[in-house]
DNA sequence: CTATTTGCAAAATGTTTGCAATCCG
DNA sequence: CGGATTGCAAACATTTTGCAAATAG
């Protein structure tokens, strides 16, 4: 539920809110903010500051406790309500690995995962794997997947190996 | 919203709840409950009935409306419980088209699908179409996925030109 | 008879919205 | 200053749960 918490922490407790972006690809991010006309806000700051702090896959409920970790009154609807407004803007993307909440990470760093539907254990899988599921989406229907939207469901090794000891009628 | 509503009112109607099954494989999911000790209740009864009625895709609570037309107290939490036991019993499955609520059939008809993320249109695809993600993900990560829990979601042709339009800078 | 199942209402979960107060530019 | 943005609380949508009353076997 941490993770991007203490490394930026003591610059902004040190400076202020002069929270300095750590690369090029933040810095662009927040051009694009501005470009669309949008205010630059100590919750909107945060969320980009965040995002790029620590890379992978967080709830909206995570990215809000690392927030208010430096702004406690930073509320989850602004989070929401910021995220959306990244997503419009091509910066980050959401992704679900499965039944709970949404997850968020930058439009960079999207991948395809595999999800184990008993343990719940994630893998990152390369977009060649959906190399071919693209090629016959496009080639049949016309359809142009985003196959890194919804995780595929599965069963691991570890949990097929369960199952079988079980005997595997309720396989499904 | 209706759909297996018509034909098996009037059997209802004129025979008390005296529902007759009309194939094979229903008979075999009604076994399946007595055998694992479930008692043969009316929603129960209905539920099995309404999913065998009309193949297709429906969510709990296009279920519980069609169950409400000939008992109009079953309760959706009833249909959930059910639906829970029917999936345990290996009888139907729930899949997740989009963003909105699951919806359940049979598991005999399962498949995967492409639903596009603008129109929301849907298309059922063949499980070749997954032969060679399935392959990938056994052989990289021994992982048995099941590709039809979760659609895929896409851009569809026609929305994929509107983008285009608009020029597709927004196309995330 | 009694354990299972039900209906209802309430809780839980995740996300969105209405609105007055606040803040950016 | 004036409109964009916020925080809060409440609404929302979907699914789950607690519990007393009903019911199958």
């Amino acid at each position: 539920m941490a993770g991007c918490a203490s490394p930026f922490a003591a610059q902004v407790k040190s400076a202020g809110f002069a929270l300095s972006p750590s690369g090029d690809e933040e810095e662009e991010a927040l051009s694009r903010l501005r470009s669309a006309g949008d205010r630059m806000t100590t919750p909107r700051r945060l969320l980009v500051r965040c995002l790029f702090e620590a890379s992978g896959h967080r709830t909206a409920e995570e990215l809000a406790a690392e927030i208010q970790t430096y702004a406690p009154d930073v509320s989850i609807s602004t989070v929401y309500r910021n995220l959306e407004e990244l997503e419009r803007l091509g910066v980050v993307v959401h992704l679900h690995l499965g039944h709970g909440p949404a997850t968020y990470h930058l439009a960079t760093e999207a991948h395809g995962h595999l999800v184990c539907r008993k343990c719940e254990i994630q893998v990152e899988i390369a977009d060649g794997f959906f190399a071919d599921l693209r090629r016959r989406a496009i080639a049949d229907f016309g359809f142009a997947i985003d196959p890194r939207h919804f995780a595929v469901i599965g069963l691991c090794a570890t949990c097929q190996a369960d199952a079988e000891d079980l005997g595997d009628s309720t396989a499904g």
